[in-house]
DNA sequence: GGCTATATGTAGCCCAGCTACTCATCGACC
DNA sequence: GGTCGATGAGTAGCTGGGCTACATATAGCC
C-alpha cells in the first residue's frame, strides 16, 4: 500500500482504534496492525504526533500511568471524539462511495 | 470532502476517466463532476500538473489541436496507462477493504 | 555487558494537492 | 467597442501531514 494513501484519514483510525476502550500508544500501533490483518504497520513517527494533534483537538484525553516500570500514556475518546468519529466515518463512507463510483466497478467506464 | 483526501488516489480517478476515450484537460475535470455527482470540482491546478506527471510516467500520451480556435490537449491512456489503471483499481479495493476493516461497520469496535 | 522488546517522543524531509495567478480565444450582452 | 463569462492551458509557491531517522529510557534475557 502506498505510504501517502492514509493522507486524512488516519485521524479515522486511531479514533475509531480508541472506541469503546482506552489505549495507549504502543498498543494502539499494535492494534491497528491486528485489526488490518499486517497491512496497517504504522511508524512511531506517525502515531504519536498525530495522538497529540487529536488531544490539542479535545477529541482524546490521555492519563500517564506506570506499568512494569514502563510509562504509558493512555488515550480515550471525549464525547468530541465520539462525535467526529461518527463524521469521519460518514465521511469515509462518502469518500469511497464517489471514489467506487469513477473507479467503476460497473459504471460505463468499466468495459474492460 | 476534505481536499487532501484524495491524496494518492488522484493518479487512479484520473487513468479511471481516461479509460476507454480520449478527452482534453477540462473535459477531464468536467467529466470528472459529472462522475461524481458534483462532488469532485478539481481545481486546474491539480489536473494539469497530475497530468504532466502521468505523461512523463508514460501512463497517457496527449496530442494538440484547436477546436473552434481554442487549444486542447487531449491525452489518451498508453498500454502501460492501462496496466497501471488495473493496478490502481486493485490498490484501491485492498485500501478500502482495509481501512473498511478497521473502522468496522460490523467489527468487535462497532457496538456503538 | 549487550541485545531485544516495550514505550514515548522530536527534528526535519518530502511532495502532492491546493491557492492564486497569468495568458488566450470566443460569444454574448450592453 | 468594451466588458464579462465560459472555454482552455499553464506555472509559482504554499502547506501540512505522514515518513525517516534519531534520541531516550526501562525490563528481561543471554
Amino acid at each position: 500500500m502506498k505510504p501517502d494513501a492514509l493522507r486524512g484519514h488516519l485521524d479515522a483510525l486511531l479514533l475509531a482504534t480508541l472506541d469503546g476502550r482506552e489505549l495507549h500508544g504502543y498498543a494502539i500501533i499494535e492494534a491497528l496492525q491486528l485489526g488490518s490483518g499486517g497491512a496497517l504497520d504504522l511508524p512511531t513517527g506517525t502515531v504519536y504526533p498525530a495522538l497529540r494533534r487529536l488531544e490539542r483537538a479535545g477529541h482524546v484525553v490521555s492519563d500517564w500511568s506506570t506499568v512494569g516500570g514502563r510509562k504509558r500514556r493512555t488515550y480515550k475518546l471525549t464525547s468530541a471524539g465520539q462525535r467526529a468519529l461518527r463524521a469521519e466515518r460518514s465521511a469515509w463512507r462518502e469518500f469511497t462511495s464517489v471514489i467506487d463510483g469513477v473507479l467503476g466497478g460497473d459504471g460505463k467506464w468499466a468495459q474492460a
